[in-house]
DNA sequence: CCGGCGCCTTGACGCACGTCAAGCCAAGCG
DNA sequence: CGCTTGGCTTGACGTGCGTCAAGGCGCCGG
């Protein structure tokens, strides 16, 4: 396995120095996940910062009376609980592989050695940013759009605009990444198929001709 | 106006060495604002960050339709705008005074220079994280808690645990900071009075005895 | 002093979405 | 092979909260 070249394909790497690069292919930990394995639960010590090299992971707290809420599901080259580098030891949320993945673990200690180098503080810096925007516009989906608009928000954001995508998660867990329950998916999905605009079998999903550019009024 | 002692209170740079305080205080550009008052607008280049010395500022976005969304509703002490330092060079959100404020801008391009001292980089990062946490806080409250809890939760966050307080906002900046609207939060005040669980005339709130105590169950 | 404007309130109304409950089907397992 | 388990669907139902509309009240400017 070449973690190396794992580095080079997340988006968080790209543009990092050669040296730099190898660095932390030489600290990184890579390691296998099997579906629904818990890769750490709210509240426990950090035991450092994860990439996430292939499959899916979600991101999410459970409310008091047990709800679980996503905060975010993940792609493959993003970063996750990087939070823990700093002061604060314990992650803020919890972390689910949606299917078996592929992680790489660079442990704590190692990442304040490499925040001395320019260049990877300010991808480091970048990195925070960037989810610090995404979980704005997180609320901001969350309260003004309804489950459809989400919904539609949620294939663009993951696989871009096609007309046919392979779906690898349950609808379960889109439910939950789009902010809702299995129940209102399910019904939503067949009114979009009664209407024709999709088509779901198995993990091949399809959108009608045109779709994208209709939605844009 | 002392410009040093203000970062002195502020929260952010509270423990930061008294050398890089006195750089900072040096640079920083102090900023009277009326009530009202627009401090930047979603989409709009970045000046660099500002720290909130007196007043509460607004963070929002603004939805397609029109509707207004509040991020975050910020205390003095707090940072606002890191976001732009690097990159990205446009703010995510709107920034708004609630009441008279007095700010503090750091311009962006002074930020750099801090950031190679160790000790401000760490604090910095800590204020990047400390934000992501209060997300995804506010992600997991907007999503499984109901007004009334929101709204507790709103009073806790921004004034503690009292049994009085002074809450020069108004009533209608409260709904939009706790996700609702005025209509809804008036006739939940109107229900909470009735059934003697607070009483707010002007600025002036105030809880039933034991109120914090009594919600523990 | 009056008209307008913004804040707050109140009522009537609707609806999107969550809850509860039941049934179907495919996969996993003893 | 039958039993369980978990994902998915469907129906009936309730409700929190947003929308629309109207009216009271304090404040300000002309």
């Amino acid at each position: 396995m070449d973690v190396r070249k794992l580095l080079e394909h997340s988006e968080f790497f790209r543009g990092m120095s050669a040296r730099s690069l190898s660095a932390l292919a030489a600290i990184a930990v890579p390691k296998r996940i099997g579906k629904r394995e818990l890769l750490f639960l709210e509240g426990t010590e950090g035991r450092g910062l994860y990439i996430l090299a292939e499959g899916a992971v979600q991101l999410s707290k459970t409310a008091p009376e047990g709800r679980e809420i996503v905060i975010k599901t993940l792609k493959p080259g993003e970063v996750f609980g990087e939070v823990v580098v700093f002061e604060q030891r314990d992650y803020p949320v919890t972390a689910t592989a949606l299917e078996p993945c592929l992680v790489l673990l660079i442990p704590r200690l190692q990442i304040d050695c490499l925040l001395v180098e320019e260049g990877f503080r300010r991808d480091f810096i970048a990195v925070l940013m960037a989810k610090q925007r995404y979980l704005t516009e997180r609320i901001l989906s969350l309260s003004s759009q309804d489950v459809e608009e989400r919904f539609y928000g949620f294939l663009e954001e993951h696989y871009g605009r096609q007309e046919g995508y392979r779906v690898p998660l349950s609808k379960k867990d889109v439910a939950a990444a789009i902010g809702t329950i299995p129940e209102t998916f399910s019904r939503l999905l067949q009114r979009l198929k009664s209407q024709g605009v999709l088509s779901w079998e198995g993990e091949q999903l399809r959108l009608s001709r045109g779709f994208w550019e209709d939605r844009e009024e």
